[in-house]
DNA sequence: ATTATGAATTATGAATGCAAATTTATAGTT
DNA sequence: AACTATAAATTTGCATTCATAATTCATAAT
């Protein structure tokens, strides 16, 4: 691991690696981590490594067993739907945050996003309309202000890419969820809080239906 | 280290000895920690130390600078509100589910505690109110049934423990505190989730006036 | 006295080493 | 052939070692 110029520390270096192997099911949910295996992919020591290990693990990513190593976690149907309750009060509340609170400034970013998001709709791009359908969340999390929410979100998120159906994949939800990212806007803009929270549950609400 | 049985991995093991010297401010916000001195105190290596300071600065407790080691957190006023205003959230909800979903029995259980938090603060009895009090929030979060969203509320938790003040030391507020967990319990008990919901939600956004 | 400069010291980040536990393979018994 | 017992190999958890960056301290120059 050429380490040219040290912008991050090794070991969330190959926390990010690991990550990007847990979400593209190179490595699966239940199977066990080959530490050996993986050091000689990377070409590091075990010693930064297992660092990187236990911070996926805090993270919830993976599962320490005693004695016996790291395993991918399995997240069960039912801690899903757990964590989308969670994900949806505090994205719902960033909404209504957003809403009575947002400059106009802010309000204009958004809506470039969801325009950007729409074109992309209809050039049926779907990578891009992923893309941009992360930024539409980030940007209301990032306008309500609140860095811990933020980073609630953020972990719970990672955990549910631990499942392999994404919801967008299935055709159709792609246009109702544009639909959703439509009202909620608008209920953003006429600075309707309470409406755009209960847009914003309903359509994560969606999300977890589709995926299920 | 003394490790008779091997029930935990040292390394967690000593993410707690740090965390309760974290909390107790034997080791101070914004000081430095020295590994060093840890792994003498502990008589362990530097292997184990180094994975416990990283969980911890997963958890945000401590931040860690590139090539210059392990700091605790310093969290701000403002992140402080930040941190209350998500557990507001998240623990007023856990209310409305458990007014709205427990058994008769889980009811019971929750006004056992109660009422030991009762006798503790007759009692003038401020540590044992101290636990009971926790006990009653943790008990609604049990009930509520998300394992996830209890996560959540204990790393917030473990993070607004980094303040010196703490709300209930405030003579005064341990009475107005009891009297708040009465509304609580009774709009449970009564099953009226959303004026729960929204008396938690009051609750803790006093609990956070009276900390600052 | 104050500020630079450079050597010595110390701390961090990562690799390596080692003992104990676990797993796998092998041999022996029924 | 199935089952147990034992030995070999692997793997984990932790300690130790090593290279390099950062800090401290002493010395020299202004």
């Amino acid at each position: 691991m050429n380490q040219t110029l040290a912008s991050k520390p090794l070991y969330e270096e190959v926390a990010d690696l690991i990550r990007e192997k847990i979400f593209t099911h190179e490595l699966t949910p239940g199977s066990w981590i080959d530490e050996k295996s993986l050091t000689t992919q990377f070409g590091i020591s075990r010693t930064p490594l297992r660092e990187a290990l236990k911070v996926l693990a805090s993270e919830g990513l993976i599962t320490m067993k005693i004695r016996r190593g790291a395993y991918v976690t399995e997240v069960d149907k039912n801690e899903i739907a757990q964590i989308f309750h969670v994900i949806a009060l505090l994205e719902g509340n960033a909404c209504k945050v957003v809403a009575n609170q947002a400059t106009e400034q802010q309000l204009e970013l958004l809506d470039g996003i969801h325009l950007r998001l729409e074109k992309a709709a209809a050039d049926r791009d779907i990578d891009r309309f992923f893309v941009l359908n992360q930024e539409f969340h980030d940007k209301i999390q990032e306008i309500s202000g609140n860095r811990w929410m933020r980073k609630v979100i953020t972990d719970l998120r990672q955990v549910l890419k631990l499942q392999r159906r994404n919801s967008l994949t299935k055709l159709g939800r792609l246009e109702q969820s544009l639909q959703e990212h439509r009202q909620i806007l608008s209920a953003i803009i006429a600075r309707k809080g309470d409406i755009a929270q209960d847009l914003m549950i309903n359509h994560l609400q969606q999300g977890q239906v589709a995926a299920s």
